[in-house]
Parts: C-alpha cells; sequence; structure tokens
DNA sequence: GTCTATATCCAGATAGAC
DNA sequence: GTCTATCTGGATATAGAC
C-alpha cells in the first residue's frame, strides 16, 4: 500500500520530467507567450488535458522552470568558489565548464538562454519576477568575489572587478543564445581568449 | 495638389514611425508575441482600428523593425569597415561606439536587444526569419576582415579570427540584454576590458 | 483619419466519460 | 490516468459611423 503510493508518486516525478524537458525546448526557442500548451503537451507524448493532471497551468510549468535554472546556475557557481583553486585557475574552469557544458549537454545551454531570455522579458509570471530578483545576482556575486581575491595577490588584471564580472557573464549568456540558433555548426571559441580578459 | 499629396505622405510616415518607435520597446521589452496590438495602439496614442490603417498586421511592424535593425547595424558595420584607421583602432571604436549608444541613446540598446531575442526565437513571421538568415553574418564577417588584416601586420592577437569575431558579437549582445533589463542603474565597462581580448 | 462596435478565431482551462 | 468534447476569455482584424 504505501509501497504503491511511492511508486505512483515516482512515475508521476518522472512524467512531470518529461514534460519539463520538452517545456524547457520549447520555452528556450520560442519564448513563452508563443509557446501554446498543446505544444508542450504533444512534445511530451498526451492529451492537453491530461497536462492538467500534472501541472496547473503552462505558467507554473514556466515558473518551476525558472527556479530549476536558478538552482543549477547558482549551486555551481558556488561550488566553484569552495574548490580549492587559486582564483585565477576558478576562473579558467568556470570558462572551459561553460563552454564545454554548451558543447555536450544541450539541455546546459537551454537553460541559460531561458535565464536569459526570461530576464530580459517583462512578459513572465511575478512568480519568476520575484524568483529573477533574488536569485540573479548570485554569479556575479561569486565571481566578482573570485576576481577580488585574484586582484588582491595579482593574479587577476586590476579593471574593476565588477565590471569584469559582468562581463564574464554577459559574454556567456551571448554564447549560450548563439549556441541555440546555431546549434550543432557553432564550433566554440578557444576558453584562452575569454580568459585574456582576466590574466 | 501634388503637393497636398506629398504633405499626406510625410506625416503619414511621421505617424508609422511613431508607432515603430512605440512597437520597438514593446517588442524589445516583452517579445512579439507578448506584445498586443492594443500594447502598440495606445502607447502611440491611439485606437486598435487606427493602427490598422497605417499597418495591415502586427507582424508586418515586427519585420518592418527587424529590417530596420539589420540595415542600420550593417551600415554600421561597414562605415566602420572604411575608415582609414589601423584595424585595432577599428575595433576599439566600434567597442566605444556600442558601449556609448547603449548608454546614451535608449533605441540603440534596443535594436540589438531585438534582434538578439528575434534571431534565438523561432516563433517569428517567415519574412523576419528570411531577413535574419540573409543579413546576420554581414557584421561577424566585417569585424572577422578587420581581425585578420590587424593579424597579418601583427597588431592583433593570433588567436582564430573567427573566434574573435564570434566572441565580440555574443558580448555586445550580452551587454546589449543586461542594459535592456537594468537600464540608468548600468554602469557601462571599461572598454579596455573587452579590447584585452584583442591586443 | 479617427473612433466604436463587432465578427472571428484560437488558446487556456475544465468537465465528464472510460 | 487518460482521453475527447466543450466552455470561456481574450486578441486580431474588420466594418461602418462620424
Amino acid at each position: 500500500m504505501g509501497r504503491n503510493k511511492e511508486l505512483n508518486q515516482k512515475t508521476k516525478d518522472e512524467r512531470r520530467g518529461q514534460i519539463l524537458s520538452k517545456a524547457l525546448m520549447l520555452f528556450a526557442t520560442k519564448g513563452l507567450a508563443a509557446t501554446k500548451i498543446t505544444d508542450i503537451a504533444s512534445a511530451a507524448g498526451m492529451s492537453q488535458g491530461l497536462l492538467y493532471h500534472y501541472y496547473r497551468s503552462k505558467e507554473d510549468i514556466f515558473v518551476e522552470l525558472i527556479r530549476s535554472a536558478f538552482e543549477r546556475m547558482n549551486t555551481a557557481s558556488l561550488e566553484l568558489e569552495k574548490l580549492p583553486l587559486p582564483p585565477q585557475e576558478k576562473i579558467r574552469l568556470a570558462i572551459e565548464t561553460l563552454l564545454q557544458g554548451l558543447n555536450d549537454n544541450e539541455d546546459t545551454g537551454r537553460y541559460y538562454l531561458l535565464i536569459a531570455v526570461a530576464t530580459a522579458s517583462e512578459a513572465i509570471p511575478e512568480a519568476a519576477k520575484t524568483i529573477i530578483q533574488k536569485e540573479n545576482l548570485v554569479p556575479y556575486e561569486v565571481i566578482t568575489r573570485i576576481i577580488s581575491e585574484g586582484q588582491k595577490d595579482g593574479s587577476i588584471k586590476d579593471y574593476e572587478a565588477k565590471d569584469l564580472a559582468l562581463v564574464f557573464w554577459t559574454s556567456m549568456k551571448g554564447l549560450a543564445i548563439h549556441k541555440a540558433v546555431h546549434g550543432n555548426k557553432f564550433k566554440m571559441p578557444d576558453a584562452d581568449i575569454l580568459m585574456s580578459m582576466f590574466i
């Protein structure tokens, strides 16, 4: 009995995961408003009606994805900061990991694209705006701290740390968008190019 | 008689310009699908009905803006290339002009944002896709040529010219998006930071 | 040229059968 | 859990009066 309940919960979670994955692709390439609930349902292989068994609305799905995107990005940022590496190596690792992620895992790029497009748009649910406002700064702050540390020991150039952090993230998001458009034809730039802003 | 016709045409063009300017702001901040035709009409101070006197559809307005955005961007690129300056000075001028434009003229940032978002989106009119496909490469090609020239005389670093051009433009578009979100709170980074990838 | 009113359509969400 | 059928609302575009 309890076992059945757990099993049901598990398959339900899996189903939700499928829906989220398809919705991520659609939201990233078409945006929230242009993505129809039927698009998501048919991409996930179910009827519109059934989709409402798993999510209460299109906006709920969107908010869930935004939450998840920031959780991944911010967790990764904070993990990076904790690594026992000198600051400039953290920056290099961040650049290489992000470029690699964009190349290898399609969802990685889509999460960044989703954040980039959602952050730029006013036409998103209030709940999503709240999350963005609360979470958006974390990666900037982490990178700023790493850069400041590297500037103290002289291993990172002496531009304003905030400026460097800004250019770091805007460049990454720009690359994510480009990747989303050109897909596999897109050859990653050499990480050294980006590194040369820092060292 | 002919004079009246000209005058009418002129005020009509002005009215179209007002509509385009308001639509640009809305499309840039909300996207095509989330922008309602009534939003545009009321922002331009007219009824929905009247708007259809000037444009046949919301998509027509969008396509017109895309066309105009690329015309500006590509003209500016080609003008830059023709200037009697050494290659690395052209790069520096491009960066400074773009950062300045983002700072001073609100529409400049919006045009870049419109291009960035439209290029990333599948949910745009076919006519817009055609324009993008045809025009999108011009700035990349111009910058690539300038970089190659600078590499011949040794004044620009020897990374792959195409990679450098890609990072150049993706960074610029990333900054444009950031500017659109944070508006006036947004302090431009030092142009030297971006230059340090090239020299 | 400009407005209000309206026809038409389409998408989000619900109801109810299986 | 899953589907089909349907209600409802809202947005595009048109018609017609001024």
